[in-house]
DNA sequence: TATTTGACTAATAAACAAAAATGGTCAAAA
DNA sequence: TTTTGACCATTTTTGTTTATTAGTCAAATA
């Protein structure tokens, strides 16, 4: 990527995390990157795009971190679980563009964003089927079901608790009790 | 209360779920229930008053509904949990009212209702804490923690589905998963 | 006395037009 | 190949008028 697209793409990102979407215009973010507003359509060919890969960079860097802890073999299955959920809301903390896509009067509007999300969840679901399916192989696990619809609920319940954690301001004093619900689902399919 | 007031209630309720409360007005409400304006403000205060009313009304309706389970002293504990959840979210999709509360463009005008929002939060959390208590009397739950966080983190939980079940409208797709995630959550409290 | 009524008013929202801001284009320049 | 900024079409904002609605009250009714 070229440095002024690298430039334009992190200022975007700066400005639309600030003032979110709307209130955002392109020639603000010209402005900013010192560039002219052609330059930001030369290389992005429109604002939903450009917002689009915004959220991208976004979940791009909480994928990188998340692979860190599944990619750690040695780990105990319990363990990367735990690493796994705790590290995901604190990078969804700061991923403030992505927490804007979270807001009910946007859904109808973000739609040019929705393939990017199903693929994260995609992606995630994959990973935490994964660590399941090594805890099970390890007999640190016991999973009666499906191992992928458990994954799935798993995910239900993270993005369940997105609009009380990023959209009503609950991270601070909630995330405190988070790691003591993430030991009862655990030990729910934890072998005795 | 009066069969006029008990009327204009009724018709009120019906009128802020087909329309929601901003689309309904206090004439169309009593036109609706053939009755003058001046009734329904000798009855109710204001429109907000009335909207309150009406939310607590469906409120008084689910916590009939959740008594009868908590009530039933015999049953397994976690057979009770696992219903009281279930019947949560039965009486909650059909609570139109309710659900209008949840919206995110609303919260600042809804300060009026902070209150019965938050006092139902007290009475859940008390009777899920009853359960919760009532298991590991009997040695049905083990429970290593604080009981009430605990009850608070199934809370915040069932209160995280809400959005996406009543709000996005995937009420009917993921609510076959509901009964497969209570049983994790309930194994994982089970002493075994 | 307790309740109901509907005409009335003040406040709010809808409708509309003019002005400003914004998304997007393009020919020229670097 | 990349950058620029003047330019245009569309959307959003602003200011004004009109229509609707929340809430009141004196009189009527039960």
């Amino acid at each position: 990527m070229s440095p002024t697209k690298q430039r334009l793409l992190t200022t975007a990102s700066k400005t639309f995390s600030k003032y979110g979407f709307y209130k955002t215009s392109m020639d603000e973010i010209a402005k900013s990157a010192r560039k002219a507003k052609g330059s930001l359509y030369y290389h992005f060919s429109s604002k939903e795009l450009l917002f689009r890969e915004v959220v991208l960079s976004e979940l791009d860097f909480l994928k990188e971190q998340l692979s860190l802890i599944f990619e750690d073999h040695n780990a105990d299955s319990r363990d990367s679980i735990r690493a796994y959920m705790n590290k995901r809301m604190e990078v969804m903390n700061i991923s403030i563009n992505y927490q804007e896509t979270l807001r009910p009067e946007f859904y109808e509007f973000y739609e040019f964003l929705n393939d990017v999300i199903s693929e994260m969840d995609q992606w995630e679901k994959q990973q935490i089927t994964k660590i399941l399916n090594r805890g099970v192989a390890r007999e640190e696990l016991e999973l009666p079901g499906n191992i992928e619809v458990y994954a799935e609920m798993l995910l239900i319940f993270l993005k369940g608790l997105e609009t009380p954690l990023f959209l009503k301001g609950q991270y601070e004093r909630l995330i405190s009790n988070f790691d003591n619900l993430i030991g009862i689902l655990t030990k729910g399919i934890s072998k005795v």
